[in-house]
DNA sequence: CGGGATATTGAGTTAGTTCAACACAGGTGG
DNA sequence: CCACCTGTGTTGAACTAACTCAATATCCCG
């Protein structure tokens, strides 16, 4: 079935602002809003700041595709990788509701981005609250990765974290298509994944070095592959809930 | 798990959902709606569990005084501290949006909590889109909290770490009329701490005991003191937003 | 007054860090 | 086409911040 040509590059048809309707279906009349709530595309090159800590954008975004990262820094350098910026995710919300930026969000690959106007936001909540509530929704998975992220950083080991964030990123990954067979590609170095998991890079590189010898992982030419699925998910250590099922066997 | 909620105590002038009025009056339908969105209240005493990982609860919490946490556990016991909770906090939107708790909340002191019934959000959503908005930045507010605890527990060092979370309780605190002069009571241990630090018990203890042998924090009978706070705030090692704010003196 | 929870402290261990050297690939200009 | 250069990955060695274990002190509550 194609696509009718219109002004804008990317059928709206494909906003993650609609990805729920595998639950709910979009009306054309929600449609025609968010047509018309897209100010117009972003194209963000590899390494490109798409929002910078401190700035003040008037700008929301919708990832369409492509990688990226959302991180903090510290004055003295050292910074943190809050989580990897992927097809579907939500981006400036923080902008709109706080005013300022508290974080950046950088690329990895060219990414093309779906841009609204941030006042907009509003008439999007009065005129159509079930968009408003995608939103809510999609702010709400955000936190949910914040928090396995945080458990990663604050208390899991070096083995674990690193197997956790593959396990995590091919979870992610399965569901945006971006998965064949058990390889992935991640454009990004052991610098950001060490970044990421709070760790410094030698030891980033020792653990992944560990976990290849042990035929678990294989990281070869920009492409993670589970060699071992079964031994990466043991070593993932899930949290309490998925413990909690397991007993029931 | 949560009792049965009972009829409604507090006037919802006092909600949180409110608070934005600063900005924003809310109208007197919007009121009488909340008023209505109110299912009860919920009383939970210290140690009890509001919000269990792995459940589905059907509410949806208001903190209204008292303190609490939010976490994660893993399969052996280690846990991590997400986030305190606070008067004025939104428990229970993971749930709503996603079906299933990803994490539990635990009441710290005696808590009062306004509750409401889960599928009554979307009537909110689509009858009062304001109030939705407000959600989403309450939401919001909360993923901006997560992200400075994940640069803390990522990248800071132990003493950088306490100072931090010092610092930025008493932000919180004040805003709540919470700190009176330089001292906060903080209904917690220093397990807790050590566990939102992302830290062990004796590290967070003797980490604790530099700062007051330095003269910089006290924190006795359940109540912490900035002793220093210019100091301690230089501690903390700020973001790099704060950094670049310096600079302008 | 007793007992459990919390805090403190010392000693020994270790996971993870920093430093430093080297290997390797791709990309550029001569 | 090669020589070079820069970014990335790999590895060893030395160091240290943070951990665990364990004993003791202190507080709080009934």
């Amino acid at each position: 079935m194609p696509t009718p040509p219109r002004t804008a590059q990317t059928p709206c048809r494909a906003c993650p602002l609609k990805k729920r309707e595998v639950f709910r279906a979009v009306t054309p009349e929600e449609l025609a809003f968010i047509e018309e709530f897209k100010t117009g595309e972003f194209i963000a090159d590899p390494g490109a700041t798409i929002l910078a800590e401190g700035s003040k954008t008037p700008h929301l975004f919708t990832v369409l595709s492509g990688w990226g990262f959302r991180y903090k820094g510290l004055p003295d350098g050292r910074r943190q990788i809050l989580n990897f910026v992927l097809p579907g995710d939500f981006l400036g919300l923080q902008g709109a509701a706080l005013n300022e930026m508290q974080h950046s969000v950088e690329a990895l690959t060219t990414m093309v981005l779906c841009v609204f106007a941030r006042e907009k936001l509003w008439s999007l909540y009065s005129g159509y609250p079930s968009l408003g509530y995608d939103i809510t929704w999609l702010a709400s998975r955000s936190e949910r990765l914040l928090d396995d992220n945080l458990l990663s950083v604050g208390r899991r080991s070096a083995v674990e974290r690193v197997a956790y964030v593959v396990v995590d990123l091919f979870s992610r990954g399965r569901q945006l298509g971006l998965v064949t067979g058990q390889k992935m590609r991640v454009p990004f170095t052991q610098q950001h994944m060490a970044d990421a998991l709070g760790m410094s890079l030698v030891h980033t590189n020792k653990t992944l070095r560990k976990l290849t010898q042990s035929k678990i992982i294989k990281w070869q030419s920009g492409y993670i592959e589970m060699v071992d699925e079964k031994k990466l998910m043991a070593l993932a250590a899930h949290d309490a809930t998925a413990a909690q099922l397991r007993p029931l066997i």
